[in-house]
Formats: C-alpha cells, sequence, structure tokens
DNA sequence: GTCAAATATGCATCTATGTGCATATATTGT
DNA sequence: ACAATATATGCACATAGATGCATATTTGAC
C-alpha cells in the first residue's frame, strides 16, 4: 500500500524558509475560513452582489460585525467592494474559494447523515 | 456581467438550522488546517507514515505539541493512527484534504512572485 | 518487578480574535 | 449648515486555543 502523497511541482524545491512561509500564509487564508459567521456572509453573497445592510439582514449579526467581516473577507481578495453613495456592495472575487468552500460544505452536509 | 456562483445540490434545500450546523462544522474543520505547525505536520506525514518522534524530529516543535496536534488530525479524520509497540505511526487518511492544501499551497507559493 | 523509551496529558500562561456597545466617518438630501 | 442613512472603527471584554513545562501512561526489555 502507497500511502505516499504526491506533492506538486509548486512545493517542491522551496527552501524551508519559503516553505514557513508559505505555511504561514496558507494557514492565515484557512483562518479566515474558520469562522461560521463568515461562512454564513460568504453564503449569502454567492446569490449575487449584495449591500452591508443586505447581508445584516440576511445572517442577523449586528451590523459592526457584518462590516468587519466583510473587510476581511475583503482584504484576502475573496469578496469585490463597489461603492455607491453610503452604500457598499459586495460580491464574490474568488471563484474557486467559495467552490472550495461548497466542496467542504457539500461534504459534511451529507455526513450529517 | 453574472457574479451569482452556483450552489452546489447537496447544499440546496437545507434547512436554516442544519445550514448553521454545516457552518459550523466546516468552520471547524478549516479551523484545524489555520495552524502552521499543523500544516508543517501534514506535510511532513505526506512523505509516509511517520512515527511521532520522527515528526518531532522534522517539525522541531516540542514532542508535547506535536502529539497534540497529530491527535487533532487524527480526531478528525485527516490521519491514520497505527501503534506498534510504544510507537505511535500516522500517516494520511483523507486524501482529498491533502490534496486541498497542496492545492492553496501551491496558488500562494507562486503568489510570494 | 524495575528501568527506559515513546507517547499522551494536566496545568498555567499568553496571544489572537470575535463580539457588543458606542461613536466616528462619509455621503446624500433639504 | 443640518439631519438622516449607511458603513466603519475604537475600546473593553470574553473565549478559544497554541505553547512550555512537568508529569502521567503505556509498552517492551532485562
Amino acid at each position: 500500500m502507497n500511502n505516499k502523497v504526491r506533492v506538486k511541482k509548486v512545493t517542491k524545491n522551496l527552501s524551508p524558509k519559503v516553505m514557513e512561509q508559505v505555511f504561514s500564509r496558507v494557514a492565515e487564508y484557512f483562518s479566515v475560513l474558520s469562522e461560521p459567521s463568515r461562512l454564513r456572509i460568504m453564503y449569502a453573497v454567492c446569490s449575487g452582489e449584495k449591500s452591508v445592510s443586505e447581508v445584516v439582514e440576511l445572517c442577523g449579526s449586528s451590523q459592526a460585525n457584518v462590516s468587519r467581516h466583510l473587510n476581511v473577507l475583503h482584504k484576502v481578495g475573496i469578496l469585490l467592494r463597489r461603492k455607491e453613495g453610503t452604500t457598499v456592495f459586495y460580491s464574490i472575487a474568488d471563484n474557486a474559494t467559495v467552490e472550495m468552500c461548497q466542496t467542504v460544505c457539500a461534504k459534511i452536509a451529507e455526513s450529517l447523515h
């Protein structure tokens, strides 16, 4: 039985120092996705561009927290931001991440028998 | 421009309560991957089954922490555990997760120009 | 049984971060 | 300029979890 996992070329031949940087960044990336509130917000925005207050209504969190979470998701490049008057709209920027989340969600959803 | 993201069937038609459970579980899942130490350990085990002390040598963390992290990774089903005498061996159980991590690692590694 | 090696765990501490509350900032309309 | 609305942010607090240190537990050798 072969329990080794093929490592992609991109992560091969990287110096230990760079690997540390990569692990650190990857950990940060996953930590963005490790909050139910943020997943809820991403899910809300998935169905189409939403303003902050729309997301507040959909998610039931406070305006302050939704604003903060949307900011985090925007900073890491998952969400796009568009301002129109006093209203700020967010939409999905990084489809790969969203699809990854959906894959994980699907896997876990069916594991809840 | 269509900024909506198609939601997989599995996550469709789920009650809000179940969705909350899913988000909670998914967040927990990602939080396991949101530690550089654990990613380092996963990377070490990727190249083949390793004992705790081997991982300690490879990763440079303390024995106590490596043991705890390996335990976490085992509990969530990412690692397999095999005992032989006083030695405990861990290997990859969930290839999908490992491959997902490698995809993210690759993406981030190339973004470090 | 005793000892040694490998692994796991209890405890204290420190740090990171999510949240609530109040308030600041920005923008539009009057 | 003033008021109203939408969003962002400063601050305090609470909680989760990673770590170090010491120690417990397990297992094999003698």
